[in-house]
DNA sequence: ACCATTTACGTCAACGTTGACGTAGAACTT
DNA sequence: AAGTTCTACGTCAACGTTGACGTAAATGGT
C-alpha cells in the first residue's frame, strides 16, 4: 500500500484507490484525456477534491518534458527597462495559460550558464533570455540540448532558437528626428560610455549621426557626450556639455535615465524644457509621464514583445527548423519635453 | 541499450556505459559520495565530459526532494523596492551556492497560489514570500505540504514556515524624529490611500502620529493627505496640502515615489528643500542619492534581509519544529532634503 | 445474429535518478 | 589463520507520472 507520505502530497495512487479506480484512469481524468465515464469522472474529481491532490510537475516533466511553465532570464531588474519587459513578457505568458519564472544574471556569464540548466532542467516549456554581452554559445549550447529558446535584442537562429528584434536604430531615428521637426537645429547627444562590447550600443550614436546629416546638420565629435547610462552620469553629461561651452537647443539622451539627469542639469543651469532645450529620452520608462516636463521618448511595445516572443517559442514548439526573426515596432511618445 | 535521444540530453546511463561502469558508479562520481577508487573517479569524469552529460534535476528531485533552488515570490517588480529586495535576495541565494528563480504575482490570488503550487512541484529548496495582501492561508497551505516558506514582513510561523520582518514602526519614527531634530514643527505626512488591507499600511501613519505627540507637537487629521503612492500621487498630494493653505516646514511621505512627486511641486510652489521645507522618504531605493536634493530616507538593509531569509530557510531544513521571527534593522539615512 | 467498432477502463514499462541493500575481495586485527 | 571491518563497486526498487498496449463490455451496422 502506499503510506502518503508527509513531505509529499497526496498522489494519484491515493486518489485512485479512494476512487476505486486505477491510478491511470485518475491521470486520464486529470489531463482530461477522455477515455472515462461520467460516474467515474466525478467519483474521482471527489477523491482529489478530498485528499487534496496537487499533480507533481517534476514527475510529469520527467516523461513529457512540459511543465507549463515559462523562464525569462534578463540581466537584472533594477532598470526600468527590464523591470517593464518582465511585465510585458509576464502579460504575454499568463494569457497563454502559463506560469513564468524569472531569474537575473547580472552579466555574469556563469550565472547565465548556471540558469539555462536550471531552466533546461526544469524541463521549462522555453526561455526567453535577454544575454548577457550578447553572449551566444552559452544559448546555442542550452537550444541544442534541448531547450527552446527566445532570444531578445540579439539575431541568432537555430534549433530550437529563434529571436524577438527591435529596430534600435529607427528609434534613435525618430527620436532625433523629432527634435529637427520641432526646429532644433543645435543637438546633443547624451550616450553611453561603455559602447564597445555590445553589438547594441553604437547603434543610436550613428543613427543620431545620420539623422543630423541627413537633415543637413553638421555632426562634430563634441556634439557626443558619453557617461554611465544613469541618472548621475546623464547630469553629470548636460553639466560637461555646458561647461565646454557647446551651443545646443536639443538633447538626445542614450536612455530615460540619463534624459532625468539632463533634466537636473538643466534646471540648476537655469535653462528651460521645452522652451531653451528640448529633450527626448529612450526606453518609455514609466516614470517619463511622472517628470516636470513629463518626458517625451521612444518607446518599445513591451506588451507586444512579450506577445512574440511567446508566439515564437509556440512555434519552435510545433514546427522544427529555422524560424526568421521577427520585428517589433517602435514608437515615439511626444509629451511636453519635445 | 540505451538509445541516447536528441531532445534530452545523455543520462547516467550513457556514462556509465563509455566508463564501463554501472549508474550507480557514475551518480556516486557525480554527487560525490565516495565509495569508488581514484582510477574509477577518472574515468568517469572523463566520460562525463565526454558525453556532455548533465544531471536531470527532476529526476533527482523527484527522490530527493531537493534542487539547489530557491523561489523568490513578489507581488512586482517595476517598484524598485521589490527590485531592490530581488537583489538583496540574490546575492544571499547566490553566496549560499544555490540558484534563484524569482516570481511575480501582481497582488492577484489566483496567481499566488498557482505560483505556490509550480515552486512546490519544482521541488525549490525554499521559497522566500512577499505575499499579496498579506494573504496567509495559501502560504501556510502550501507550508504543509512540503514547502519551506519565508514569508517577508508578515509575522507567521508554523511548520515549514518562519519570517523575517523590520519594523515599520521604528523605521517611521527615524524619519519623523529626523524631521524634528532639524527643528521642523509643522509636519505633514503624505500617505497610501488604501489603508485598508495590508497590516503594514497604517503603521507609519500611526509613528507619525505618535512621534508628533511624544515630540510635544500638535497632530490634526489635517496633517495627513493620503493619494497613490506614486510619484504623481506624491505631487498631488503635496499640491493638495499647499492648496489646503496647511503651514508646514516638514513632510514625511509614505514611500520615496511619493517623495519624488513632492519634490516636484515643492519646485513648482518656489520653494526650497531643505531650506524651506525639509523631505524625508520612505525606502531608500537607488534614485534618492539621485536626486536633486538627494533625498533623505529611511532604509532597510536589502542584503541583510536576503541572508535572514536564506539562513532561517537552512534552520527550518535542518531542525524542524518552530522557529522565531528575525528582525531586520532599519536605518536612516540622511542626505539633502533634510 | 454476427462482426466491426468504440468506450472505458486496467496493466506494464519507462522517464533519470538515488536509497537501501548485497557482495566479492582487500586490508586489518587478534 | 581465521574472523572482522572496510572498500568499491553492483542490483533492485522506488520517486509520481504518462505512453503504449491490451481487453472486456457496450454499441452499431447489416
Amino acid at each position: 500500500m502506499h503510506a502518503c507520505g508527509v513531505s509529499s502530497g497526496p498522489t494519484l495512487h491515493d486518489v485512485a484507490a479512494l476512487a476505486g479506480v486505477s491510478p491511470r484512469t485518475v491521470s486520464r481524468v486529470v489531463n482530461d484525456e477522455g477515455g472515462f465515464g461520467e460516474a467515474t469522472r466525478v467519483r474521482v474529481l471527489g477523491a482529489i477534491e478530498k485528499v487534496g491532490y496537487r499533480p507533481n510537475m517534476m514527475a510529469r516533466a520527467l516523461i513529457t518534458r512540459r511543465t507549463g511553465t515559462v523562464g525569462l532570464v534578463v540581466p537584472q531588474v533594477v532598470d526600468p527597462f527590464f523591470a517593464e519587459l518582465v511585465d510585458g513578457v509576464q502579460a504575454a505568458v499568463k494569457s497563454s495559460g502559463r506560469t513564468m519564472i524569472i531569474a537575473k544574471h547580472d552579466d555574469d556569464l556563469a550565472e547565465f550558464d548556471s540558469i539555462l540548466e536550471t531552466l533546461s532542467s526544469f524541463a521549462v516549456d522555453g526561455a526567453i533570455v535577454y544575454s548577457p554581452r550578447a553572449e551566444r554559445s552559452t544559448l546555442i549550447r542550452h537550444a541544442m540540448r534541448g531547450l527552446p529558446t527566445v532570444a531578445f535584442g540579439m539575431e541568432i537562429s537555430g534549433t530550437n532558437l529563434g529571436s524577438v528584434l527591435w529596430d534600435i536604430s529607427r528609434a534613435a531615428e525618430l527620436g532625433v528626428q523629432h527634435l529637427v521637426d520641432r526646429g532644433r537645429t543645435k543637438l546633443v547627444m547624451l550616450s553611453h560610455t561603455g559602447a564597445g562590447n555590445s553589438q547594441l550600443l553604437p547603434r543610436r550614436e550613428t543613427a543620431f549621426r545620420h539623422t543630423l546629416q541627413s537633415a543637413g546638420l553638421a555632426f562634430t565629435e563634441a556634439r557626443v557626450m558619453r557617461k554611465d547610462p544613469t541618472i548621475d552620469g546623464g547630469r553629470a553629461a548636460m553639466e560637461a556639455v555646458l561647461k565646454a561651452g557647446t551651443p545646443f537647443d536639443g538633447v538626445f539622451t542614450y536612455n530615460d535615465a540619463m534624459a532625468i539627469g539632463a533634466l537636473q542639469a538643466l534646471a540648476v543651469a537655469g535653462l528651460r524644457v521645452p522652451h531653451d532645450v528640448a529633450l527626448v529620452g529612450f526606453n518609455d520608462i514609466a516614470m517619463c509621464s511622472a517628470l516636470v516636463p513629463a518626458l517625451t521618448s521612444v518607446r518599445l511595445d513591451r506588451a507586444a514583445i512579450g506577445r512574440e516572443a511567446i508566439a515564437l517559442l509556440d512555434r519552435m514548439r510545433s514546427s522544427p527548423g529555422l524560424h526568421p526573426a521577427v520585428y517589433v515596432d517602435v514608437e515615439l511618445i511626444v509629451r511636453q519635453s519635445a
